[in-house]
DNA sequence: CCAAAAGTGTTGTGTTTACACCCATGT
DNA sequence: ACATGGGTGTAAACACAACACTTTTGG
């Protein structure tokens, strides 16, 4: 590549950052590792890593959902580029951020795995390497936007869930409380969704009725909430 | 760095495309140059290039459109980062695209400066170098997208617009015609923008009252069209 | 006085919000 | 029988879309 060879260019480092997003226990959360190396040894960061030679980032992105939270095929997209200067200690270092969505039930974190990658709750997060809290913040943003006028929070489901429960994931994200009739009005208008004939129950209380996505593939709506 | 060591990174490439919005004659337009240097040589392509050592992309994106439109300090926003494999003829390059809003009014193009800028036609695109075509529907998109629910459209006017000017603004970006009573009404109830005491004529017909925006920075609001 | 574009209100329709009670189940 | 959360409808406020005539100017 001979424009590499030019005096004023030089390349930066390149990398990914995964904002990998689940909803667990009435709460949303990242997934973090804990660097095992310089800088910012043994500080929480967003999983991510270096572009191998020739590998395109999505495809870094799909390696790292697979090595750090076990999945494949999950919900993904591109979120910004960050490259201050002062992001890396080490130099120019230009990062493209994703995020990602993960439904809690398809989530496999190891504790054997290389760096410990653990779950956090996005309102308590510990001290983050290089700009990585900003980044959790924009990726926040984005799917606080994209709830509202997406179905993306399919990705977050199981494909079998209750209205309470899809309500919940949008309470939890959007941090704020819903009022469940014009919730369900909403949501089923926009015929997205079909009810099953089963019904999920629980601990002493009466059993929700079970719904299903009709296409669970990103689309665009009107408007939300 | 010594990360750039290791037998399995390759740097990429890094370069930033600048997509370069006006609104002239009645049509939105954009600027290209006409590549003097292959690959892709003498076919159009965005203003762009290799980022320079050390500097971040957001002051490439600054340089280039001093260089080639004569502009200093005009909106522009990171869209987007484009790193297909098969992109570039010469290897993995990453590209971070930038839009950015100029008024015509500061637009200044120059046949002289290399690789002769010129504004054309979303309308009527040229053949474009790499994925520009690609790059340039996504700016598009975006642009579309903001004009709806932020105040963009200050960066596309002159300081003091009518409510026709600015209506046509819009007609020109989204693509469609709009009714100027609902036009006026909704805009101005958004107390955004201010009259002014001054009126403009145009030839033969009647003066339109000016307007200047209160606050000519980035904003969002409610909603729009 | 004529051509051309500026300016201005009302009404009907659909969407959003606010709000409270009964139901089904497990213990 | 009771505690817990599931399920459901209506009315008022607001936002949006449709629509036509009068005004101001230059020529």
């Amino acid at each position: 590549m001979n424009v590499q060879k030019s005096k004023l260019y030089w390349p930066p480092a390149v990398t990914v950052d995964a904002v990998i997003f689940t909803v667990q226990e009435d709460d949303l959360q990242v997934l973090l590792i804990e660097r095992s190396n310089e800088p910012f040894r043994n500080y929480c960061a967003l999983p991510g890593g270096f572009l191998i030679k020739n590998e395109p980032s999505r495809d870094a992105v799909a390696r790292i959902l697979k090595d750090k939270a076990g999945v494949n095929n999950v919900y993904t997209e591109q979120l910004y580029t960050f490259d201050d200067l002062a992001r890396d200690p080490r130099g120019h270092t230009v990062t493209i951020a994703y995020f990602a969505l993960v439904p809690p039930t398809s989530l496999k974190i190891s504790s054997s795995v290389r760096e410990h990658p653990q779950l956090y709750s996005v309102k308590r997060l510990p001290n983050l390497a290089f700009d990585h809290r900003k980044i959790i913040e924009y990726a926040l943003g984005r799917l606080r936007a994209k709830l509202e006028y997406t179905n993306v929070v399919y990705s977050l489901l199981p494909k079998e869930f209750t209205i309470p429960q899809l309500q919940k994931t949008y309470e939890v994200i959007l941090g704020k409380r819903l009022d469940k009739r014009n919730f369900a009005k909403k949501f089923l208008s926009l015929n997205i969704v079909k009810p099953l004939p089963k019904k999920l129950g629980g601990p002493r209380r009466r059993p929700a009725r079970l719904y299903r996505f009709i296409s669970p593939s990103p689309q665009e709506l009107k408007k939300f909430f």
